[in-house]
DNA sequence: TCTACAATCTACAGGAACTATAGGTTCAAG
DNA sequence: CTTGAACCTATAGTTCCTGTAGATTGTAGA
């Protein structure tokens, strides 16, 4: 009694549309999965998880294309390592940076919310919080 | 000496396309700058800054209708407390987890790179990394 | 088993957020 | 005062979905 289960709870699952997943499908980054003799879409628990993957990723601002890196780690798990190795450094960076910067604009955040508790907030520095030119190596920006 | 400057070098130091800084204020998300009595748009320091947190926003994946929330913030100081307030902690808890998410992906990078340097990586979690159904409010994990 | 109805199918149109191109105007270095 | 880069508007194309249409399938109740 393998669990597999219809496109519908897959994307409920995963908080995607039917679309979407049938879109990831038809560009490749989800493997075409088995069909029913009256041929709907079955998934197994592996898709939900590369799904899961996938919609957090999108949430986090990585490209398709970037996402189709990260999988590909995952794919070829024993390809060679240096490659391996130059994937994960560069994506690596980027991860450090946006971290950075997100907690920069958490603070603003609990900043503006603590002023906002003791009545208003005069002044908004919101827009420098995300501004750390120390960390702006030019040339990586996200798509 | 106030240092006004173009569109072009606007867009180079925000790492911006220029017909995306013309898209932005055509949307409403930056404000119409003054013209040259050619009809060239002139800009400043303030209109870069701006445009510098809207490009990171978005690269740490805000749509733009969550920017022009958390601009809102920034171009109206003096408005109520509780509107400042609802929109600083519902973008807040979003930030929260997008770091959580983040620092999960950063340590999966980490322990491949790591295990790349002792040869070869078997066995990938890259999958998984981002799987935090903690936060995730749909509470859906096959073990 | 039959039937009703939700779920799924393919195909295509539409929207968000850019990005590129065309054809013309302005700015500034020489 | 020329000339080429930078700018202008307008429009069409790209990416990444999202919605709709019309037909088919899966399944639960009579």
């Amino acid at each position: 009694m393998q669990e597999s289960f219809g496109i519908g709870r897959l994307a409920e699952a995963a908080e995607a549309k039917v679309q979407t997943i049938r879109y990831y499908e038809q560009i490749g980054l989800l493997p075409r999965p088995d069909r029913t003799s009256g041929n709907q879409r079955r998934y197994g628990p592996a898709d939900l998880s590369r799904l899961q993957f996938i919609r957090h990723a999108r949430g986090l601002g990585f490209s398709l294309e970037a996402i189709r890196e990260l999988l590909s780690l995952a794919d070829q798990p024993d390809r060679p390592c240096d490659a391996v190795d130059a994937i994960a450094r560069a994506q690596l960076a980027q991860v450090g940076q946006r971290i950075r910067r997100l907690q920069a604009l958490e603070a603003e955040l609990q900043r503006m919310i603590r002023q906002c508790a003791g009545g208003r907030i005069s002044d908004c520095r919101i827009i420098g919080a995300l501004g750390d030119h120390a960390d702006c190596s030019h040339g990586s920006a996200p798509e």
